[in-house]
DNA sequence: GGGTATGATTTAAA
DNA sequence: TTTAAATCATACCC
């Protein structure tokens, strides 16, 4: 572009009375015959613009610089600034400065929070440690399904860059297309630089709102991902068999006082091999541990259902009881008399605790004796107690079957004040001791 | 599909 | 911070 473009402001002073598009050249020495003969000349230019677009290139490139030539030229180019001129005024109203979008505004915010647009935070994203932290404190163990999640991330934060990068390139190729052209153009028609800003502005505009689809694509994946993140950390878990009866063991062993100490729920979750859950905030009920809070969550419920409906777990209490009655007195015949009641099992075989120093063992089996609970008892003999309850059992065939619930078991640990009969307090499980009222006595005695 | 069991979460209290 | 209690949400069973 050698040539610089006429522009509008080349046509000051145009206009004149007779014909107020023909400058004044064209309207000297003014004949009929003359006059026909501009007409002519003006009418074949105009045929001549007028079918530009249907011919070949060359031979456009050709018409093109014979336009450029013509004799006629700079008076039709003028006719046609008077002519923008009027068209100009009448656009002008729209060009007038538009507020950002709120909604573009609200994705790019989004983007930015979730960290796909912005400075990349160490490969992962504020979203991911939002999650972290609103897991409760769980964010460590579960950094597999972190990574995961980050990966993910990362994966989309790449395609919408990549895209982004893609429709900018476009943009930009498509701008200086167009400002090209109309550069070509204003060699032939009057062009503002307005015209060409507004030109530029629409197209940014067009790619703008393409670009606003991509961040909405975007924002709806990171949604989407995000949603399924949150949603899997909220599945429930079941434990094995296995470990409820490990938990179960131990609630009904230690009916009287169900609080496992911090060290108790450590040894109960490694003796469950409990994995470590997906506990949200609150879940974690305050502890260290996931594993830890996965058991406390369990004592939590199963002392809250244990308690609104005691007679709904009698037989499984019975059960308990007499399995823990059996354990101890097989640590008992083999002369290996228990003596770790801090934590459970620690001398006992596969998956069983040892309740020898259990109190509630002995309630339990002193009901299925039949006998009504005597404090006095406290500190019977642990094998006429086992030989008892083998007795029941062989009478019965099983553990429960032919005699009541009230028979084989009687609700224990709970206080008439609905509490249990040692005192809430935590973690004095571990050495369970004789407190006021407390109906359970430690064998070891 | 509906009922139940059960792990997780939330809220309030101590 | 832990717990009780209520509630939610899902797994499981029929």
């Amino acid at each position: 572009m050698d040539e610089q473009p006429r522009l509008m402001h080349s046509h000051a002073g145009v206009g004149m009375a007779g014909h107020p598009g023909l400058p004044q050249h064209m309207q000297e020495g003014g004949g009929a015959t003359d006059a026909d003969g501009r007409k002519q000349d003006i009418g074949d230019i105009l045929q001549q613009i007028m079918t530009i677009t249907d011919q070949s290139l060359d031979e456009a490139q050709a018409r093109k610089h014979a336009l450029n030539c013509h004799r006629m030229k700079p008076a039709l180019f003028n006719v046609l600034c008077e002519i923008k001129e009027k068209t100009v005024l009448s656009i002008r109203g729209a060009q007038e400065e538009e507020p950002p979008d709120p909604q573009l505004m609200r994705l790019d915010n989004m983007l930015l929070a979730e960290g796909v647009s912005g400075p990349e935070k160490g490969g992962g994203s504020a979203a991911a440690a939002a999650a972290a932290a609103a897991s409760g404190g769980a964010g460590a163990d579960n950094s597999a399904e972190h990574s995961d999640y980050r990966a993910k991330l990362s994966q989309i934060r790449q395609i919408y860059h990549t895209e982004l990068e893609k429709y900018e390139q476009a943009c930009n190729e498509f701008t200086t297309h167009v400002m090209n052209l109309l550069r070509e153009q204003s060699r032939t028609r009057p062009i503002s630089p307005k015209e060409i800003e507004r030109m530029v502005s629409i197209i940014h505009r067009k790619f703008s709102s393409i670009q606003m689809q991509l961040k909405q694509s975007t924002c709806e994946a990171v949604m989407i991902l995000r949603s399924r993140f949150l949603d899997a950390r909220r599945k429930r878990r079941n434990f094995n068999k296995q470990a409820t009866e490990i938990l179960n063991e131990y609630f009904y062993s230690h009916l009287s006082n169900p609080y496992p100490s911090e060290e108790a729920k450590e040894e109960l979750a490694k003796k469950c091999a409990i994995t470590v859950a997906q506990l949200g905030p609150g879940g974690g009920r305050g502890s260290v541990s996931p594993m830890i809070c996965r058991v406390s969550n369990w004592f939590g419920n199963k002392r809250i259902r244990y308690k609104k409906n005691i007679g709904k777990f009698q037989e499984e209490a019975n059960m308990y009881a007499a399995r823990t009655a059996v354990n101890a007195a097989n640590a008992s015949s083999h002369g290996s008399q228990a003596n770790s009641p801090s934590t459970p099992n620690s001398a006992g075989s596969a998956g069983s605790f040892n309740m020898s120093n259990s109190g509630d063992l002995f309630m339990s089996v002193q009901s299925l004796n039949g006998d009504s609970y005597q404090g006095a008892q406290v500190g019977a003999n642990v094998q006429s107690q086992v030989d008892t309850l083998r007795h029941v059992i062989s009478q019965t065939g099983g553990y429960s079957e032919g005699l009541t619930a009230n028979q084989m078991y009687s609700p224990q640990g709970i206080n008439a004040n609905g509490g249990w009969q040692d005192a809430p307090t935590p973690s004095s499980v571990t050495s369970p001791t004789e407190g006021p009222g407390s109906v359970h006595s430690d064998t070891s005695n």
